[in-house]
Formats: structure tokens, sequence, C-alpha cells
DNA sequence: TTTTTTGTTGATTGACGAGTCAATAAACTT
DNA sequence: AAGTTTATTGACTCGTCAATCAACAAAAAA
């Protein structure tokens, strides 16, 4: 009963196992029949869509940082006022399709396949890239010639948040996350006058 | 030929070869064989010493926050004056010894293995314990009841600069890391004035 | 000196998993 | 109708690796 154009459902519904997998085990070693029957299909099928692992991994880590960028974009063209641009890039970082569990624990888990497998590590120079360009546009009204540093410092919290997150219990709290950021920002704003 | 008390002498240089060869390799898809041998020994005097693959890990991540530990102590009883202390524990969490890339790499590393391994989150647990209350500690002079949440978002930018460590390219640059940390610091102590 | 404890390894076991293949079937093309 | 492309899977190959075992050696204890 095949019915044709399956590719593109089969492949997003593997991007999906991939990542709900390797969130829920927090670990990178999920075999590929764990992502074949979470998304309902065999692991030849999986094997015949995207060539390899690897390439399953690579498709996942670009999916979530596809909706991180989208969801990014979105807040940016909503907000109003300079401090809002930054506190709409913010408020998208910790927005509750970001930062939940399985999201942050994959998250991580790509972070160490960046350590060993250069397209990934790609990714996520990329991913970096555009949040400090976005925070320091955001914050060179604010800021001038300091933009780039506290984009720097705002950078390195918001990962630092996600890292803390993985390891709390509990569900998770994007609003104190996103508080304890805005925190910083405004001390460092109200240094400069 | 046989010597005899081998045991903690082997003990460490597997803990060692562990740390090293994790971040090597950058991931924790290492084998037994693998460190036996970067500790020249064989993969069966390996298990005969540490039980399992896991028990290795552990006693590598022990070792890692045992020499935290232990640099932040001594640069806190080395330091002198309030601010100096707080400064103290960030110089200690950038040196050289553990700002380093093996080290950041099997940190990262362990932080995964935190996910699936109890005993393993426990440990890090701890260490965000121990750093949390040096931290309050030593900014309750500073900043009286705000020394918690700065504490808290000071913590945050620690792991986080360690985390962006791992995808730069280069030597690390651990003044970078704390001149940046500090800033934070500064502009935080001065808003409360 | 016999026995026990400690150190050490090559060889083996047993499980698991990525990737391939052959086969089957339904749709589309000519 | 014959041929081609797309979908799909069960079975299989081949490699890898954690863990165990059997055996040997030397020191210490009895």
């Amino acid at each position: 009963m095949p019915k044709l154009g399956m590719e593109p459902i089969r492949k997003e519904a593997l991007v999906k196992a991939t990542i709900f997998e390797i969130g829920r085990t927090g670990s990178l070693d999920v075999t590929v029949s764990q992502i074949a029957k979470r998304a309902g299909m065999s692991s030849a099928l999986a094997h015949h869509y995207f060539g390899s692992k690897e390439d399953m991994f690579l498709a996942a880590m670009r999916h979530i940082l596809t909706l991180y960028g989208a969801e990014v974009r979105g807040a940016l063209a909503a907000a109003e006022g300079d401090e809002g641009r930054v506190k709409a890039i913010l408020r998208a970082s910790f927005s509750p399709g970001n930062f939940r569990r399985e999201a942050v624990g994959a998250w991580l888990n790509f972070w160490v396949l960046a350590q060993s497998v250069p397209q990934a590590r790609r990714l996520l120079a990329i991913y970096q890239g555009r949040l400090k360009s976005n925070l320091t546009a955001a914050l060179r009204p604010l800021a001038g010639d300091r933009a780039p540093e506290i984009a720097a410092s705002l950078g390195a919290m918001i990962d630092g948040l996600y890292l803390r997150e993985v390891l709390k219990s509990g569900p998770p709290d994007g609003a104190a996350a996103v508080s304890l950021a805005l925190r910083h920002l405004d001390a460092e704003l109200q240094r400069g006058i």
C-alpha cells in the first residue's frame, strides 16, 4: 500500500523521533531501531531515507536550530522599542517550545556531537553567530560600544541556564531563567549611565 | 614482576587516562581498551581494578571535581578582602588546570552522563551546590540579600563559558573568561549602590 | 615449603547494533 | 501490458566491545 510522497513525512517523523529519543534517554546512545520504532517504521526504512545515523542526528539538530531561529525572528518582528528587542530574544530562548526537557536534553547532546563531528560543530557555530549578532544589534542602541561585550556575556548566560536546566528535577521554569537573564541585562545597562 | 601496592597507582593512571581519552575524542564512546592502553595496561586489568566502565567514569568525575574543589579552597585561603574572595573563585574556575581542552571536554561529557546515571547526577549536584554556597558566602558582605541571586547568575555564566570553550578553536583563554565574569560582577555590584 | 594473596594478560564469550540486501507490492509511465 | 520508480521490511552480515575466565608469576603469610 505504498502511497507516494512519503519521503518528507517519514523524514519529519524520524527527526522528531530522534529528538525525542535523545532527550528521553539523555544520550546519543540511541539505536536506529529505537528511533525508527518511535517513528512507526522499520530501521531499514530509516536507513533508506537517511543514509546513516549521523545524518539523522544532523537533521535533528538542524530542525531544532531552525525552530529556534524562527521563534527569535517572530519575536523580534513583534517587539517594540530597543529594550523590547533584547527581551524578545531572551523570551524566545526560554519559550516553552525550546525550553522543554527533551529539547534541552537533545541540545546538550548535540553540543557533545559538535566535539567530534565537524558538520555539527558548524551548525552550532552558526547558532552562536546568529545569537550574538542578534543580541549585539538589539543592544547597540542601548549600550553603544559595549554592545558586543554585553552580547557575549548574555549569550554565555543563556547557554549556562540551558545547561543547568538539564540537571534540575521538576518541570522547566522558563520564566525564572528569563528573569535571571533580565537582571543581568538591567545591571549592565544601568552601569553605563 | 608484580610489585605490591599497585592498586592506587593503577587506579590513578586509569582515571587520568579516562579523562584524557574522553577529552581527546570528545565523547563517552571510549572503549575500555583505549583507556587501558593509554594507561599502559591490559583492558582486563582495568576491569580488575574498577568493576565496570561506569565505575571508571564516576571515578574520573570525582577526580575532576576534587581537583576543582581543592583549587577553589586554596584560592579562597589566599584571598584578601571581600571582593577578593569572589574573584578568587572565578580565577580558580578558569585556571589553566581546570580550563584546558581535555578537562572541559570531559566535563561536558560528564554533564551528559548525569542525564542517565543517577550517581553522576549526584556528583554534579554537589559541585553546583558547593559553587553556589561559596559564591553566596563571598557575595554576602558585598551584596547582602541579593547575594543568592547574583550567585545563581554568576554560576550559570561560569558554566556557560565552559560550554562555549568547547566549540572554540585555538587555545583556551581563561583570562578572557574571567574578565567577562568580572564585568558581570561589577555591573551587579554597582547597581546596589 | 606450602599456601594464600596480589598482579597481570591473552583468549574467549555473548550481546548488540549499523548498515546492506533481496524480495514484495503498489503506484506511475510509456 | 510491460517496465520503472517509490515504499517497505525481515533477514542477514560484519564488526565492535564490555565483561569473564583460565592461567601464570611473584611476593607474603603460615
